[in-house]
DNA sequence: GTCTATAGCGGGATAGAC
DNA sequence: GTCTATCCCGCTATAGAC
């Protein structure tokens, strides 16, 4: 008769066993949480498709809350690193806003469901939200050469007059996110096919693009 | 001594009972299901916050999902109830932008919580909020005046070549929506006082329109 | 119609053997 | 580290007394 044989491995093997697991319970309820929000996930449905015991997400994750902020930290990571040095190169209003729409949407696309799946949870605890995105060091750096430029070339008579520079920022984020938020609505109207709101998404850089263009240089 | 009282009043009473208890539960559904979805709502609460006897509340609506139907249906129903003659009214692509904006804008000041509520159930029922648009009338016939007037205009020259009209909807949507979704995180952004995210988003439908009249007229 | 009580299930978390 | 078994809780829904 053979018994069971699991706990007979050499130490390495047990190292790369809590790795394995760690990363598989992880990936699953990023799965999970980003789908169905916290509320319609638990930690049984999360072990099984991590083909994991139940006990295991518990020892290694303490509590369900501490895997959420876990799988919620990560979302916000993946959006922050998008936004790298091209950003802030901008030297002209036009430029600012053609690299960001270039970048969010670029992030977005890597990440179409965390827009989602960060609205989800807005509602429980919208401060979560304010702080991360006070803490960005290059959301703050944007911010101020987005707005210092608008002043700069509004004075100048580059552009036309603007009179809530936070509205038009919030324009600009708006156009880019919402197909993301309702993407499963945007992909049914599209069409069936699977990259096609990829395609779709990409195109749309350049319309959203032109259109502030053309509402800036009205003057 | 004396007894338990509740159940010794005439016929007229009772059916007033039961419909105050039948809208208290409607009520306390509305507000919590608006609030946290369906997933992260008990029949328990919302029993206690309609000062009702659980038992009563499988009674009058038979089952959770069933309550909360009616409750989504509702959703529907304020909005679409904003689209009336005005929106069919455009005899232009702007006036039709401006009406649409204009409507669009006021119906979810009215309701603002509308679109949140829908999003977060978007992503386990698409098909629903779909057939939902489809059915509506209004809504088709403002898709087809939209459309062709945008075909009529293009080809006579007065506004910009359009490729992507569906596109130039979303666009629209986007803009007059977003800030409502997102609407706790919005309210951070803006201030706390309470009246002022109703007044920003009213000062926006200037700003919308604003920006698509001067796309469109570029040539 | 109204209530109490409870069936029956699934949830999060942990004790304790190995 | 790993697993089984279990605690205790809250959930939806309903049976059944009044």
């Amino acid at each position: 008769m053979e018994l069971k044989n699991k706990s007979k491995g050499s130490v390495l093997e047990k190292q790369k066993a809590k790795v394995d697991k760690k990363s598989a319970i992880i990936n699953s309820a990023r799965k999970l949480f980003v789908q169905n929000g916290f509320g319609c996930t638990s930690m049984r449905e999360i072990a099984k498709d991590a083909n994991v015991n139940l006990a295991m997400v518990n020892y290694y994750f303490k509590s369900k809350e501490t895997l959420f902020d876990i799988i919620y930290d990560e979302a916000f990571e993946n959006m922050a690193s998008q936004f790298d040095v091209k950003l802030l190169s901008g030297n002209s209003v036009i430029e600012n806003i053609t690299n960001f729409i270039e970048s969010y949407t670029e992030g977005l696309i890597k990440n179409p469901e965390v827009p989602g799946f960060i609205f989800q949870e807005i509602y429980k605890n919208p401060d979560v939200v304010i702080s991360r995105v006070k803490k960005s060091e290059v959301a703050q750096k944007f911010r101020n050469s987005f707005f210092s430029s608008i002043d700069k070339e509004m004075k100048e008579g580059k552009i036309r007059n603007i009179e809530n520079p936070v509205g038009l920022l919030l324009n600009i984020v708006s156009m880019c996110a919402f197909p993301f938020i309702g993407k499963p609505l945007v992909e049914k109207v599209i069409g069936s096919e699977k990259s096609e709101f990829t395609k779709t998404m990409r195109a749309r850089k350049k319309d959203i693009t032109e259109i502030f263009k053309a509402y800036l240089s009205v003057k």
